[in-house]
DNA sequence: CAGGATGGACAAGCGGGCTGACTATATGGT
DNA sequence: ACCATATAGTCAGCCCGCTTGTCCATCCTG
């Protein structure tokens, strides 16, 4: 460990880089050339449940600010659109367009295809070995958009 | 497949975070409250074989201004000093301080604490496989300080 | 119903990266 | 030997994403 501890972390990032840069040029590829990771972050927080501009901070780990700018991107490329909360009438609710389902969509098959990429790099165990792995050690953790 | 793309996926995302936010925080526990992940990276170049600032720029993949800015960045806060190249009148060679080097050291300390926390989550085998799969598949990929 | 908490917006500023232009030195072809 | 091109570094100006600070409107709790 003395060692392959720093080659592990240096593996890990690799790894997040080829995932990271393989999503955005797969998005690139399906049409979508407009949205940054941040916004698949946000995405991944509007497609759960309902969603307001603070809750989307509070996900990234930014300021409400910075949120709504990133939303109001979003907005005005047509993947969302603002709509009144019936239950606050301070709050606005985030919504989908279709258009920001489709880059959803897109981005999860993009990101499949950078984790089938690797699964045939592997054998099927090592693969499921590392996959399980993974998601062991990763509850814990949030998802930042940036480092 | 179909379904655990995403997931192991945002498992991936996750694992880095926790990495690279380890690692800040160690260094910053540590006394080294002053650099950024990006730093890291050039470190990284600077303490193999010698380096100047276009090398950095190339390894990080950044403009040259850029690099230059942050090698200011770690000129001023005693990380690295600018020497002459005797070998070409233009280039500077960047040579690690004391401080430098043991900046270095605290940072592979740090990502080792992480990935020590992560061994001692899994049995030995599957740590050993995850390992050995990362490693693997991350061969091609560059180390990008940025998403 | 008063007082604090919360969603959202506006303004100003900062930092890290970018492009563009320039000097000085190296290098390779004629 | 000379000139053309490439490269290391710097200066200047800009942009974008995010920050802090401030404010209003609406909510929730005592």
């Amino acid at each position: 460990m003395s060692v392959d501890g720093p080659v592990t972390a240096a593996a890990v990032l690799r790894v997040a880089t080829q995932l990271v840069d393989g999503i955005q040029e797969g998005l690139a590829r399906r049409g979508f050339d407009d949205v940054r990771p941040a916004h698949g972050f946000a995405f991944a927080r509007i497609s759960g449940t309902q969603a307001t501009t603070a809750d989307v901070a509070a996900h990234l780990g930014i300021t409400k600010q910075a949120a709504a700018q990133l939303v109001d991107h979003l907005v005005g490329r047509g993947y969302l659109t603002r709509e009144a909360d019936p239950r606050d009438g301070r709050a606005k609710l985030l919504v989908l367009t279709k258009r920001g389902r489709a880059c959803t969509t897109a981005a999860e098959q993009a990101a499949t295809d950078v984790v089938q990429r690797w699964k045939a790099q592997l054998p099927a165990h090592q693969f499921a070995e590392m996959r399980d792995a993974l998601n062991q050690i990763a509850v814990t953790g949030r998802l930042r958009p940036a480092w």
